[in-house]
DNA sequence: ATCGTTCATCGTAAATATACGATAGATAAG
DNA sequence: CTTATCTATCGTATATTTACGATGAACGAT
């Protein structure tokens, strides 16, 4: 079977790597940057800064607001997407412990963990 | 075309994607720590700590290889893993500009973007 | 009421990811 | 040499992801 065991990991890790995935393509990665660096919220503007249809950037945008990492603002007929800023801090910290984990551990290496 | 327009992107989102596409599932955010925080580092002791089968620990493993987050060091019929120190420090410092970007630009909000 | 703009969703196709059992390779131990 | 141990890889099944065009829904403007 290929159903994802999700369920039977650490809640810490299930929350991780649902992060992780929505980093996980770089049109994610440049919207976030898009969203934050330009003054640009617009679904129509980052799809002419992107490579991929309309459709895709919706798509892409669903799942970082998903993980909520982006929020969406309905301004008529448009949408004004904005990052979110508490969420975006909140795994920053979770991603630092990952990060951490080994320069808080001291230098381990293969060699002497052998046997 | 499902074919992913993968280099399309910019070069930085694309290793940074690549990185979040290793940590992506729970099974190996969780053997990164299990490699970094316990006195372990064969593959069997992992399949031990997870709910999956040998040969699947074993895929995971090699994705954290293929992106250079881990590396095994082959030490007769077993093969010690451990941490690549030097590219966990380069992916933090990469993911530290994802997650510092909005903070640096200020409070910019949905509401102030509007049109 | 109609038109244009903006975006989400649907349907679909192809690629990738996840998972397992079975098997093969490499080496240490006997 | 044979056996036991450890791991990678193969084959396979299923689920998910990525991508597009087409369509529909929401709203402002005319």
């Amino acid at each position: 079977m290929a159903t994802a065991k999700i369920n039977e990991f650490e809640k810490e890790a299930i929350y991780l790597a649902d992060i992780a995935k929505a980093l996980s393509h770089p049109a994610r990665i440049q919207i976030l940057k898009i969203l934050t660096e330009m003054d640009v919220c617009m679904c129509g503007d980052i799809v002419e800064l992107l490579p991929l249809a309309q459709s895709t950037v919706s798509q892409h945008l669903k799942e970082l607001q998903r993980v909520g990492l982006i929020k969406g603002d309905i301004d008529g007929p448009k949408v004004c997407y904005c990052v979110n800023p508490d969420n975006l801090n909140k795994a920053k910290k979770e991603f630092e412990i990952i990060f951490n984990l080994y320069t808080c551990k001291g230098a381990k290496s293969c060699r002497t963990k052998k046997k």
